[in-house]
DNA sequence: ACTATAAAACTAGAAAAATAGATGTATAAT
DNA sequence: ATTATACATCTATTTTTCTAGTTTTATAGT
């Protein structure tokens, strides 16, 4: 009945369908991304949060210093809860922790984060 | 006529105006991104396009080794138009190059990028 | 060579889902 | 009461995904 030599395969593709599943299998293997759904949410999160011009800029002077929201509204020029808005996509990203010093959130660069901003300057 | 003894600025924030103008333009002669727009929106694209579960599965793939759009088709199941637009987004990027053989285009992970992905294993 | 066929990739367009940004209100601290 | 932040909601825009159709390349048959 199958007029192929390769059962579950119409594909004429350099690797068919076997050899597909196999590579699959070892990318699961090798990357801890792959091995949950919660993993690999979070890093489409953390990207996502990245991916946004005002965004870029809020890390970029987080790289300098801790800021508090009003502090970031009067640098960038956007409205106070345009702010809050990017600011809590960070924070969901796992970009950036907020902590509260009296009436201002304080918002602090993730240290860890700092090796995959290719912006920074290594010196 | 200025009631506040600081011009321009009606914000009590830790600081005023004048501090974060100067922080702001800091940031600016640090930071590559902040200089040119082309720079900010290069980078903002870079990381957008890492912000999708999809893409990152290709990306993952293509670290394994080089792969055409049938073989990412074949691999994760989803439909060609799909998997081409997920291409695309992530040749913008700049996170992959395709380049035509024969019939395939081949899709090859830039090797600059690797050490912006946090889920590759580090030996 | 010429034609027909099929595979692989690309493009166009639209529906569905997600996000950006604005407005107004609520909460917390001074 | 004032200031700083958080939240809830809404609309406009963007992104994702899919269907359908087109282009390019390779192969088979004549």
């Amino acid at each position: 009945m199958a007029a192929t030599s390769f059962e579950g395969s119409s594909s004429f593709c350099p690797a068919l369908g076997e050899d597909m599943a196999h590579l699959v299998q070892q990318a699961q293997e090798t990357f801890a991304l792959l091995q949950t759904p919660k993993a690999i949410s979070d890093f489409a999160l953390f990207y996502k949060s990245l991916g946004d011009e005002t965004r870029l800029k809020i890390v970029a002077l987080l790289l300098l210093r801790d800021l508090c929201l009003c502090e970031l509204v009067d640098g960038l020029n956007v409205p106070t809860s345009t702010m809050n808005h990017h600011l809590q996509m960070l924070v969901k990203g796992g970009v950036i922790q907020g902590r509260r010093e009296g009436k201002f959130t304080i918002y602090h660069l993730n240290e860890a984060v700092r090796p995959y901003l290719p912006f920074v300057e290594v010196k």
